[in-house]
DNA sequence: TATTAATTGTTAATATATTAACTAATACAA
DNA sequence: TTGTATTAGTTAATATATTAACAATTAATA
């Protein structure tokens, strides 16, 4: 077996993939003043009033040393805010304040639109497959 | 349609499964002092004596405002070295030195071990798909 | 209960990404 | 040939990733 080409090799596929699609994204973060990780964030946000950090690093795939200087900044942005546990003084809570919550109709359409040209070139079976291979 | 969970998005798939896969690696680049990125370069000096910074940003994916940064770094450790083009003098070369080829015999094997690895539990024609889906 | 271990966040140091502005060299057209 | 546009790299400012060490709190156990 010959050394197989680097740039076909699954992590440059991968790298290369998330470098086409997502300077699309960012296009639309830059809009609202947002990074992409501080979109990340928010989105989760959307789905959980309350979470807490270590939670919150894992659903974004921020590490949390980077969490803490992005939260800070989105709290500078006064978009969310810090909540510390009254139950256990270790963890803290974020939460979407009204003005964070309020930028999702605002973003998510925007981002949907664009999400939905990237999946349109697709078949339903391939995108199925292209999902579960990832996964996998 | 309702919003579709955000884990599930294409994006974070694709982040998701390089979080999974990258750290394997990483882990022998680390015993051989090299970052990812360093190793990206290697990489490709391996399949090319010769190469433009330019071209080695599209065939590294690392942004070329990085790469003056990484390849000083590599130049620092004695592993490649610039070389400025005689017939247009704004390309720069770059070069592996001697140093730097020898450490093909020791780092690929063991980076090719890990490959198989994460190829294993893909079948044969799970792997194209996976390969042609995100090609596309 | 005093100690130790585990958990949750944080800080620090270094490397890389993103965006924009900038320099030097070359190509090109008036 | 001069002025202008292009191209190849670089610098700068800010944001994030990686790794290791650290603080505070809670849990576990002798």
């Amino acid at each position: 077996m010959a050394i197989q080409d680097f740039s076909q090799s699954l992590p440059m596929m991968l790298y290369r993939a998330l470098d086409e699609i997502m300077p699309k994204f960012r296009c639309i973060f830059n809009e609202f003043a947002l990074t992409e990780q501080q979109w990340r964030i928010l989105r989760v946000l959307w789905e959980h009033d309350k979470i807490t950090l270590g939670r919150l690093s894992d659903l974004t795939l921020i590490p949390s040393p980077s969490l803490v200087g992005i939260v800070d900044r989105l709290i500078k942005a006064n978009l969310i805010r810090r909540e510390r546990s009254d139950t256990d003084r270790r963890m803290i809570f974020v939460v979407a304040t009204e003005e964070g919550r309020n930028l999702e109709a605002k973003v998510m359409p925007r981002v949907n639109e664009i999400y939905k040209e990237i999946k349109e070139p697709f078949s339903m079976q391939q995108w199925g497959q292209l999902i579960d291979g990832l996964d996998q």
